[in-house]
DNA sequence: TGGGCTGACCGTAACGGTTCAGAACCAATT
DNA sequence: AATTGGTTCTGAACCGTTACGGTCAGCCCA
């Protein structure tokens, strides 16, 4: 018995002195052989230690890998932290659960532009979540001939797309803020390229971002409040590259020291807001009487604290984008889901101080 | 140009006029052939609209997919949403990726006792992460003739194992207790089988729990107050199904109701005791004056709160799965990896009140 | 008796690559 | 002139399966 090589189908059938297909049909096709043989064959596989057909042959040969391949973002930790995204992984992962198939994490070295694990990914399709629209992986993953869907990403021709409609839903904040009162306002928002830029992002920086939904979301708010007059290229936008509270505070800081007659902060996720929140009470400014904060995405952690901001509904993103991508592989012309988000109205909004109250207090 | 088969290599090469090597080392070994026939070989694969080599193909002819399974608890939502198994993903995503491996989560269908995922899953290696003794997706794995590295499991044989000294860390925070003087205390655990028991789980159930990590702490705990003379099989012990707050909440609550001399609440994660606490709270019971409450862990919430817990290295834990699967493929015997605990003496624990105290207040 | 049907099994041809041992060629060295 | 060495490219053998289209024996029924 030469335990060198495993036994294969062949080996399996040669001892047996059956055909492989008929090895194959007592794995795959039961009906097709006799029960007699066909616990035969299993016994003798048991016996010489055959595991069952080699995965990645029978992917060959069928055609379908059984799994389905996630790119995200280029610092993983940074997914696995943000509970947004961590949502969207676990619906995605979920609606791949529910469809018996594997969740692919796509290696995405961050030193090295290797896109050489893209092509490595033996998956029947690729999601794609909240990459630069210029991520060199990005584009690996649209030259493979494969089925894929992104999500919280500008449409690509010919590719299925989830998300929200970023641009509405913080509109709908905003004006909110704006019938509150609110003209001096400051942005914290996510990092806009791939570059790291800890700082203030002028207009230029701001349109040309690569990330589709700080892009997205920075459009909204400037023309909502280009509405009421506002001159946006006035307004105050902080990035930070880090997604943390640790990254909201400093924003949040560096905002206010800077302009200290803003009544109102608008970060584009809760995370920053939290961190918001934190430098807020440090400075003890009291929120909201003397100071609004916003944020976006809708986490438990805000809920608690009553923060005002949009819930936008990850788990169903990622399920969706699962859906989409397992269901008919290619219709006719690519799909777009946009699921609906809500303004959760929290304890962090108010009016604005008036001038006076500002300086003899309320 | 019919453009029903997408391109393979064959049909490159044929075009070209070349043979198949010539093609695979352009992709593979560019110093095989020479820059000025590689090139053509590239664009005429750009125009051809050749993707590369297909990686299921390579993956056959390599024996390598590049990739590592991973095998999680049945139920997928719990893994997300609970930080110890979160940071230990985390942890062994971290290594995958620099390793340049693909990380593929096994789908494990809740319902049907499905293991064909298992065994379509075109691995090089598992990680299993603390699912039951008995659970046969991990018997399914074992059977693959790939390496493999549990973690938080008990010992397989021929297979590494990463894992914290649970009975060791959990009998230090026992004796820290002890030492306070509780002796009327209560355990909070997570389930202990497959099979749903939200209430009391006796001795026996307790011995023969199917989750090494519940049964090794309880072992602890046993041994621990054993040695002061503490009969185990008075102390109540309830277990919850769900691992969340709410379940530490109404544990907390049943133990409470049922014995009210209790005056420690030994939980056996975190998130149970952060559950604890607030049924606590919500009696109007003082922690710690009027009641213990420990965790196991050592979660971002659970420290913001000052919780007496155990802090284990759980991104660690991740990473070194990885590793360990990563490093050399088949060393002589299984290595074992224990990473430290460390005890974390937080504000929920003091002496519990003497019985005087009891009846008249501090 | 022979035609049609069914159940059980088999042979061959892919599936799309990688690898290894050369072959062919040319230049440089002995 | 023969040897050596290097580069560039080729042929054929795998990798382990499954899909497809059979074959063949036995049985039913007219």
């Amino acid at each position: 018995m030469h335990v060198r090589r495993p036994a294969t189908l062949a080996s399996l059938a040669a001892e047996l002195g059956v055909s492989r297909t008929t090895v194959s049909n007592a794995y795959n096709r039961p009906d097709q052989l006799s029960p007699e043989l066909r616990r035969r064959v299993l016994e003798t596989a048991r016996r010489l230690g055959y595991p069952g057909p080699d995965p990645v042959a029978r992917s060959l040969r069928t055609r379908k890998a059984g799994a389905v391949g996630l790119l995200l973002t280029e610092n993983l930790s940074y997914a696995f932290r943000d509970p947004a995204a961590l949502g969207f992984l676990e619906g995605l992962a979920l609606a791949c659960e529910g469809a018996g198939q594997g969740l692919h994490l796509v290696p995405v070295n961050p030193e090295r532009e290797d896109v050489a694990a893209v092509h490595r990914a033996g998956v029947d399709g690729f999601v794609v979540y909240s990459v630069p629209d210029d991520d060199p992986h990005l584009a690996a993953v649209l030259s493979r001939p494969v089925p894929t869907v992104v999500a919280d990403q500008p449409t690509v021709d010919g590719v299925d797309r989830v998300g929200i409609d970023d641009r509405g839903a913080i509109m709908e904040l905003a004006q909110q803020l704006i019938t509150l009162g609110h003209r001096k306002v400051g942005v914290i928002c996510m990092r806009l390229a791939r570059d790291r830029n800890d700082g203030f992002a002028p207009v230029e920086r701001q349109k040309t971002a690569h990330f589709h939904v700080q892009r997205t979301r920075l459009a909204g708010l400037s023309e909502a409040f280009a509405k009421v007059g506002v001159d946006w290229s006035r307004v105050p936008v902080v990035e930070r590259f880090d997604h943390s509270t640790a990254s909201g505070a400093s924003a949040a800081a560096q905002l206010l020291d800077a302009d200290r007659d803003v009544t109102a902060l608008i970060c584009t996720s809760d995370i920053l807001a939290l961190g918001a929140l934190t430098e807020a009470k440090r400075r003890g400014l009291r929120v909201p009487q003397d100071l609004t904060v916003t944020g976006f995405d809708g986490i438990a952690e805000g809920e608690r604290l009553g923060l005002t901001t949009v819930r936008q509904p990850v788990l169903e993103k990622g399920k969706a984008a699962g859906k989409l991508l397992l269901a008919s592989p290619d219709p006719t012309r690519p799909r777009e889901i946009t699921l609906p988000t809500e303004l959760i109205l929290g304890t962090t909004s108010a009016a604005p101080r008036t001038a006076e109250e500002r300086w003899f207090g309320p």
